[in-house]
DNA sequence: TTTGTTTTCGGAAACGTTTCCGAAAAAATA
DNA sequence: TATTTTTTCGGAAACGTTTCCGAAAACAAA
């Protein structure tokens, strides 16, 4: 544990340590000679500077955190993907935490990450309402923060969206001109705005075609709950002409337990998902669903957080909304 | 930015800098009454320590730094669960990084996982050759680290383990005592030791069963390998009859080009995977994969790292092999 | 050569803690 | 009460950097 400290340097080199500092931080007053010669030196002795000690005079640690409410399904994880392409040509490393749906975790996390240092936050959030005056006093402590797809209004921070109302509204509307009526939306978490975006949309697209707007249900967002309202659906014994989930995971978890008990998709029951998985072309049948562009929100929101970690004087916080594709597959496309 | 400092709370209090500090760490040299003054006023002011500043002087920062080569598959983000279950528990935060399936990004990530002084650290190799230099040099210098899943033997670490050559045998033996001759091994990189353990597996059920060793075939682990590897496979005109996969998303990849040029899965083909996948069960047909117990691993891993850090003389490295599971649906048996 | 500028560097304070050492205060013992 | 022991606290050094300030050295201008 002998780490070689400036002190080592400066001695073995009959400078002081303040000169080491200048070479390594690549300051103008410095001899250009007297700089190589150091760092040549540093190299043959293995020594970099400490980041601990370093962070506690600067303000910069080059880290970024990243806080997920969950990444065992493949959108979150794709997100992040996108962001650290462009972090990582920056020059910033990526800390991610995952929340596992609660917002306690998330809480910690973000204060981990804050307590290392990290030049900034990307977060999606678990629940809109349990961490909002914290959230608060980070902004305007002048953290730089962006949110994406899990955010709130109130916040005032920089955000990038995807257009949920559209693309619920897409997608019943596909449901609802191939002449499927008796549709039913099942959703998640009923705190989150983008699931009142998705109802919304929802309705919207049965008011815009006449029809009685199909039922809601609320549920969880795991496959799981898919299932388990399938089996609720079924027990019902008037079963929907069709279901829009608004999420794959519902989709495919419902999907299993129709075809479990001997009901044709598209054939008895057509349905349509939301932020496409990788499954959905895989599944049988193939998942009709909105794929959102996740490397691109990724990117969308690094190249966000980069702009206000970049500016110097007061920033604006910006929102960008991106756009997706409604991939129809067999899953929903009518037999005749 | 003001942040309140242990000066600020010192200099209201009229007490010593060190005072507040012996509250704040619980030592016994300090008067019950006074800690709780001090924490309660604090607490008012706001103040609570500075990790940066704390780290610079005491070893300890409670972080566990997580590397994984990827994690859009669900078993990484399933062991990081795991383990951060336990960790959770004993107060560690856990950080995750990925590194892309490169060994450079992997070697930026545990540095800077280092530089920030995480107590240890838990990995899954993406190359077992590329960095062991480093990684013996992290391990002489104490740092607490186990690895899983792909790992090195040459490493002298803790390690948890899965028996890829026993579930490899299983697998193969499952399709050919059902009659499959002829049986193709797809597997991922070259250098892994799993690769070089499945394909001895695969191997020995053969010879068990006097049969003449299947050919192996190298490629990546992506869906999109699956379905390069699958097409070419096509071209040659006389197929095999089942493939033992590496790998579920190989599976899965190979699956969907022959069902899409007219192959019956299991009838033309059967086909098994590795590594279950949350699809492998609502796929079309449902895929027979080994499970392996990733809850588990994670748990496991966590435990040997918390061991590690908590022996004060020198440390043994364990290393833990885990059970699996095979299970078999309907994409490998039989149609007579 | 003298004076004025610029370049290059050293000393020391600062960042916010912890911890060692010793002293004052309190308690226990004689 | 005098002495010893224990408890409680303050002062200061240390952790490894960066940065401000000023001085020495080098150079340019007069």
């Amino acid at each position: 544990m002998k780490h070689t400290t400036i002190k080592d340097v400066a001695k073995k080199m009959g400078v002081s340590v303040s000169t080491i500092s200048r070479a390594f931080n690549d300051k103008y007053d410095i001899k250009k000679e007297t700089r190589d010669r150091i760092l040549k030196m540093a190299k043959e002795m293995g020594y970099s500077p400490n980041p601990i000690a370093r962070k506690l005079t600067q303000k910069r640690s080059y880290n970024i955190g990243f806080v997920v409410p969950e990444f065992v399904n493949s959108f979150f994880p794709e997100v992040i993907i996108g962001a650290q392409e462009v972090l990582l040509e920056e020059g910033y490393q990526v800390l991610i935490m995952q929340s596992d749906l609660s917002w306690e975790t998330e809480r910690k996390n973000v204060k981990t990450l804050v307590d290392n240092m990290v030049d900034g936050l990307i977060v999606s959030l678990t629940s809109e309402e349990k961490n909002n005056t914290y959230y608060k006093e980070l902004i305007s402590s002048k953290m730089p923060i962006v949110f994406f797809n899990r955010v709130v209004d109130e916040l005032s921070a920089s955000k990038v969206l995807f257009d949920d109302f559209k693309w619920s509204f897409f997608a019943t509307e596909h449901l609802i001109v191939q002449g499927f009526i008796d549709i039913i939306h099942i959703t998640g978490t009923k705190s989150l705005s983008l699931t009142k975006n998705r109802i919304n949309g929802f309705e919207a697209a049965h008011r815009k075609h006449k029809l009685k707007v199909g039922e809601v249900i609320y549920t969880g967002f795991t496959t799981e709950d898919g299932e388990r309202i399938a089996e609720s659906l079924i027990e019902r014994e008037v079963l929907p002409k069709a279901i829009f989930a608004a999420n794959d995971a519902l989709a495919i978890g419902a999907m299993h337990v129709f075809k479990k008990n001997g009901y044709q998709i598209p054939g008895d029951i057509a349905i349509v998902g939301f932020s496409e998985s990788r499954l959905a072309e895989h599944i049988s049948p193939p998942l009709t669903s909105v794929k959102q562009p996740t490397h691109d929100i990724g990117r969308a929101a690094a190249q966000l957080l980069l702009d206000q970690i970049n500016t110097t004087g007061v920033f604006i916080p910006q929102s960008m909304v991106l756009n997706g594709r409604l991939n129809i597959r067999e899953s929903s496309v009518k037999v005749i």
